[in-house]
DNA sequence: TGCATAATAGGACGCTCGTTCTATTTTCTG
DNA sequence: CAGAAAATAGAACGAGCGTCCTATTATGCA
């Protein structure tokens, strides 16, 4: 975790990973557009302009929130899955993991999925490094999925396209479930989903080698 | 369309109706929250007081654009799939008419939807509202799903709340890759979700007396 | 330890917001 | 058509916003 380069932290970096983490608690319940620097000045016990001076702008600000957050989501969600062998137990565990973590922040909140709905139609860097990180982790998903079918897992003729995007729908489903409609089950439903999805994918053909 | 009561519209109502009519294609793009009382004045030729005094508050406003915003979905979507016969029929068809206005919504945004993401976290008479609204939509949907089971159009072990969360997650994909990462092909992935998960639970028992 | 430099505070700026008050214009009605 | 009532405009308010400027304090290196 806490890395030892050869050059300690310096004072400024250490504050200013601070407020990146006050910064991505605060974005995470009020959204990124919400996310002001006197609120964030206030709860680190700072003033306006001692905070703003670790940031150019606030634009800067509210991208090292959203890098942070990807960060984040890489330590918990897809590494950890690379570790489970390609194919079926890898998008599985990819699959899982995700839950997992929304299920987590159901109090606070998906920024993914938060800034999506924020961003969908307000031009510029944030909306831009928001749909890198998003196209991404779709991609890893449909690398995955196509992995799966090339183990012999799912079915060759696999709309991977489709999977991911059903996959989506179900984890969509859980944070306007879950954090809006604040209803219980969620969590249970989409797991269901995901079988269902999986279900209806496994390969049935005489060359398949399930183990 | 146009109530002839036995009043006549006077000149307030109908500055208030347009109004509204403006205010809620602002709030599609915009959002909810985004909704100014400034830039509504302006796009209407008015000034600000004066369209404020048309409604006590903002949040009066929203929510009137919110009420507006019901009223037309019940229109386009929920009436007219009541005229067709109970069962799977009506519940396709209020599946599908779904689809088509979000997806005529593509480049607004549907309120439903972005408003859910930023009043997850909100407490007060918006949430209030939209919540009342969502889950009517969501009760209407189980309730046509029930009556398909019943019709023997669906297996009658179908878990009804398990098949609206999923048209749900299918619905809040299209809003998602659509607008936010403006992917073409979704509304066909809609659709062919939808049918995968109805083909699913198709009724296949001896008593299942499909026409 | 001393000094250059980095980090922070404090205040002020121009702007936009919702809201209020008052005056004026427009609309409806008897 | 006159007069009451409704509709609208215009200006001002206090608050919060991001940002900038300057002074002060804390830090880290020679």
């Amino acid at each position: 975790m806490n890395d030892t380069h050869q050059k300690p932290l310096r004072k400024g970096e250490q504050t200013r990973a601070a407020i990146l983490e006050a910064a991505l608690s605060l974005a995470s319940r009020e959204g990124l557009e919400g996310l002001t620097i006197g609120v964030l000045a206030e709860r680190m016990g700072m003033s306006k302009s001692g905070v703003f001076a670790h940031f150019g702008s606030r634009e800067d600000l509210q991208i090292g929130v959203l890098r942070l957050y990807h960060q984040q989501f890489e330590q918990e969600v897809f590494y950890p899955s690379l570790r489970e062998p390609r194919g079926l137990p890898r998008l599985e565990s990819l699959f899982a993991r995700w839950v997992a973590r929304v299920s987590m922040e159901i109090a606070s909140g998906c920024i993914y999925i938060s800034g999506a709905a924020e961003y969908d139609d307000r031009p510029g860097a944030i909306r831009e490094q928001l749909l890198e990180m998003v196209r991404l982790w779709q991609v890893a998903l449909n690398k995955a999925a196509k992995q799966a079918m090339q183990e012999g897992h799912l079915s060759p003729d696999t709309d991977t396209d489709q999977l991911v995007f059903e996959m989506y729908g179900l984890v969509l489903a859980l944070h306007h479930d879950a954090r809006f409609i604040k209803r219980p089950g969620s969590i249970e439903r989409t797991k269901k989903g995901f079988e269902r999805l999986i279900f209806g994918l496994q390969d049935t053909s005489p060359t398949s080698s399930v183990k």
